[in-house]
DNA sequence: ATTTTAATTTAAGCATGCTTAAAAATAAAA
DNA sequence: TTTTATTTTTAAGCATGCTTAAATTAAAAT
């Protein structure tokens, strides 16, 4: 195989399966910003590859061998994440653009080397789990998106949604990061924007940001 | 622009007008292992682009633009090469290869910061020179292939081409790496290849090796 | 100078990964 | 249940970067 979109579409399917339980051919093109016939498409093609289960109008799945690379991306990705950010001193909110391109042009020697040298590190910098050489997936903590929170509850950063370069600069700038406490003092039922503390300073956010914010549960 | 295709003819149109001060399809087409049409192809879309100066059957040049992207391309595969050799801990016959994928996928940024991390190193594992990011290019000290030493002749391995894998292996195990002092012994004229000491031993050569292993003239 | 060989370019065609527009199937609303 | 809206698939077409085969040009040999 080795063909970066197909490594993508593979990434999409498998993160969407792990994370929704499901996935259809609309929200992979959203993802990879593509027409729906194109993924159509690329459909057929992994079919043909042996790395989906796909029936046409029924369902996508990811066969045995599509699962295993497509975790194998993953992991990739995470790892570079990871060292971009610890050996390299990347910032968190530019970690994931570089890990989108270098995660299809390294060798799996290379991607070992680097987990060695980082310890076999089990989350990367927004709180992703990493998928081990064998393909075991370290178990997330049990959370729930900050919008969920209800007017003083309070709790532990331990997740962030990483897609979008803009939502971290901004949320790295109110303090939110991993391990960080925030505490949910207004909730208003309009347009679901809450006033959050963090570092005991009193911030407003949108119900866009706080869907992104994960926080652990008790 | 940015594209793996065209930025690889650009490096390898760069690096044989520097070292063999010129460059034919012929080539181009043999290094990038695809046929002339191939190369006819692209010499017109890198002209069209403004990045080759290209007369059909008369001669192929850089424009000031395609020499700057190329010389940037140089920059970032031999800072590659270093970082994975001294930061990440892999064999120089490994790190050419990996470096022929990553130099299309970093941010300047990123090559950058290695640079940075590496004290702003001179010259690759193989002794190859490294542009800096103005694109100024340090001076190799004046060598010559190891083939065209006379018997009794010796001086230190100053560079060594790297897009063999099996002949740096090949190199690394009868003791040759850079700076290394090697004397010829024995040459025979009806094939050319020689006897050279190493580290105190004898080693029979091939005049193809001889070729690649480059020599500092006192 | 003529012939032969080698290098280069042109021509036609193929696979990949997209696009837009139209058709078909499914899901949601009335 | 019937109509309407949404999703998905099919169809046709385009750019990219290759290929092989044929034609052209340049270089080398006689
Ligand atoms: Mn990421
Ligand atoms: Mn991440
Ligand atoms: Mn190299
Ligand atoms: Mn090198």
């Amino acid at each position: 195989m080795k063909n970066i979109s197909k490594e993508d579409y593979l990434s999409v399917i498998f993160k969407n399966l792990d994370e929704e339980g499901g996935i259809k051919p609309n929200i992979i093109a959203s993802k990879l910003v593509v027409s729906n016939a194109a993924v159509t498409d690329m459909l057929k093609k992994l079919a043909k590859d042996g790395l989906v289960d796909y029936k046409p109008y029924k369902g996508i799945q990811l066969t045995a061998e599509g699962e295993s690379y497509a975790r194998n991306m993953v992991r990739r990705h995470r790892i570079w994440e990871v060292f971009l950010n610890e050996v390299v001193g990347m910032a968190w909110d530019k970690v994931h653009d570089e890990a989108n391109r270098l995660e299809h042009s390294s060798s799996d020697d290379l991607i070992n080397r680097m987990e060695e040298m980082l310890d076999y590190p089990e989350y990367d910098p927004h709180g992703d789990p990493i998928p081990s050489k064998s393909g075991r997936m370290p178990k997330l903590k049990k959370h729930r998106p900050l919008s969920d929170l209800n007017e003083g509850e309070s709790g532990r950063v331990i997740r962030v949604n990483d897609f979008d370069q803009k939502f971290l600069v901004y949320i790295s700038g109110i303090g939110v990061k991993l391990d960080e406490k925030i505490t949910v003092k207004e909730k208003r039922s309009f347009d679901k924007s809450m006033e959050v503390i963090i570092k005991g300073k009193p911030w407003n956010i949108s119900s866009k940001i706080a869907k992104n914010v994960f926080i652990e549960v008790k």
